[in-house]
DNA sequence: AAAGAATAAAATACCGATAAAATTAATATA
DNA sequence: TATATTAATTTTATCGGTATTTTATTCTTT
């Protein structure tokens, strides 16, 4: 059964094409049709199924009523989350989303937003997986806004972006620990090349050196991942200044650092005691229970939306929002 | 800076839209452009920042080379890992993915239809997140085709479907049980209306029965929720029947049940073995480690979509696929 | 009653692409 | 040389909507 258009409502209701269009888009007042008109056309209206071409009404008015979300994965619970409430405050708003999955590779970013300009999004929500790659040039060129999520650039004044207070959420872990007594703290990152994982080792440096802890062990990972967590910490718990406390910059990395932790039969927080970024529903449930500095998800996500719709309004100048994080206590950090 | 268009193109190239049309879609040589004309077309494409309107393309071609999905929640493990298989694989093939996210509601199930419908999807996968309400019907009369994926319908044999066999995944969950010795055997279910819940229990009481297990200790629970497994979970410990081991029928009851059990001062496996449905990352990272009965989640995404593609492609009869799930042992399942 | 205003609806143009039909120019064949 | 072929490109129609312009009536108003 062939979809209804305009051209086949209009035939069976005799009238014309336009006629059905103001009807069914509820402009039949301001073009003043007729009650009778207006009655038939949605007497066959309804008794047929019509749905609307976006296709043709985008091409016509220049405006899909669609925004782009390009997400490194959609399989990180943090980032899912991410994804979850931008979606969900997008519809809120009229909007559909749709989603590319980068999995990290600058290669399908770039892929995903000629997509995106390709179906003429009205704006675009990224969280980059990498450097400013070319593609972003394409973005500005095809002067689509855009608003980054999370992670940012150097000299990223270009575009507008929400991300959670880094730096402050390594103060906050760093602060914790002191007041727990620990001063051998080791601190594992993420990404190098990550913006967010930068500031938070530049937050944990500067508040380690505040207090005095000169000798602060800064092991470099290379990646938010179980992998790296498991191998850095195995590294270590062998070393020579085994600490008595570690900050993990992702959930992932958590959960390799566990792994390690419990592998060489110590306990946490027993023997180790340990903080994480990204709060996650599971560390309610791991034994112990994890504490961790919890980024703002929900705010940041309604933010970067209506940052993006302002920008879509035609709004000309960019924000660059922190949100503060929150420490959430939980059982996996022990005074000593 | 305004896009180029094959309008604005032709202009700078001196030659005509279709002209430029033929060269950027490859079809230089069928309509032997020379090559003078090729070149120069290239030249000036390159220079310009040309991206073809996917819009148009779509409403004259009347496929638009997208798909959609709608799934219940992004922000639940499982479902995270299908639509992110999903869309891997979509985009493998060519095309590009929107997801909507119902959050289990129909009301968002039936808006997301509409949306998918105008925008003149080539096809749709679902996950659906209750009954096969009128939305359903919706689909049918626009003839896109549609796989659904997971849950299923009683009577859906108008649409192909591919699921885990849930069946089956019980029935490897009991005997495992009573392999390990065990006879008070409960099973914690979710969703009443879910097929896939309903199989479950099916395989369940089934396989007691085999056993000559007829105490068996079937639970009701409503939701695929934590909070319904930590509520079902303590009625069982307080019970008068308390078992030996539980079957939980998805990663969220797990979490509850694992919370109930710890906080009433019980262990797992000491005093409680426990088995999930669902494998999940942190599985491993729980203690102790969650055995499991582990969803073909990345089969079944690479089936749906095959089985999608072949309707788009115009292929009509459909296929109802009952993938195998797998047994992963872990650590909470312990004989007694 | 005739000119002007208001009403109701239809006709047309357009968005940006593709496909089919038409046109022109160059070359081959009878 | 007249005619048929082939090559190279342009013109036109179309997808399904919305916005603008035009047309045909009916109602005022002096």
């Amino acid at each position: 059964m062939a979809l209804d258009t305009l051209a086949s409502i209009a035939e069976k209701a005799q009238c014309s094409v336009s006629t059905v269009s103001r009807v069914l888009s509820g402009k039949a007042d301001r073009y003043r049709i007729s009650e009778a008109t207006v009655a038939r056309v949605q007497e066959v209206a309804k008794l047929s199924n019509y749905t609307p071409s976006l296709l043709a009404k985008g091409l016509r008015e220049g405006k899909t009523d669609t925004i782009g979300l390009l997400i490194p994965s959609v399989d990180d619970t943090f980032f899912s989350g991410i994804a979850s409430s931008i979606i969900a405050e997008a519809r809120n708003l009229g909007y559909t989303t749709i989603v590319v999955d980068t999995q990290e590779s600058e290669e399908n970013e770039s892929e995903g937003f000629s997509t995106l300009l390709a179906r003429k999004v009205d704006g675009i929500l990224t969280v980059p997986c990498g450097r400013e790659t070319k593609a972003f040039e394409r973005v500005a060129n095809a002067d689509v806004p855009m608003v980054v999520v999370d992670r940012y650039f150097e000299k990223g004044a270009r575009w507008s972006f929400v991300t959670t207070d880094n730096y402050k959420g390594a103060v906050m872990a760093v602060e914790h620990l002191v007041a727990n007594g620990h001063r051998r703290i080791a601190c594992i990152q993420g990404s190098l090349g990550a913006m967010t994982s930068r500031e938070r080792v530049r937050g944990y440096e500067d508040t380690m050196r505040r207090f005095g802890l000169e000798e602060h062990i800064h092991v470099s990972g290379d990646k938010f991942s179980i992998q790296n967590g498991y191998a850095e910490t195995n590294l270590l718990l062998n070393g020579p200044d085994c600490p008595t406390a570690i900050i993990v910059l992702s959930n992932k990395i958590l959960l390799g650092a566990v792994k390690a932790i419990t592998e060489s039969g110590r306990h946490i927080p027993d023997d180790v005691s340990i903080i994480s970024f990204d709060d996650n529903l599971i560390f309610n449930y791991m034994t112990p229970r994890i504490t961790c500095i919890a980024q703002p998800v929900q705010e940041i996500s309604l933010m970067a939306v209506k940052l993006l719709l302002k920008n879509i309004a035609g709004e000309k100048n960019v924000s660059h929002l922190f949100l503060p994080p929150g420490l959430v206590v939980r059982d996996s950090v022990k005074p000593v």
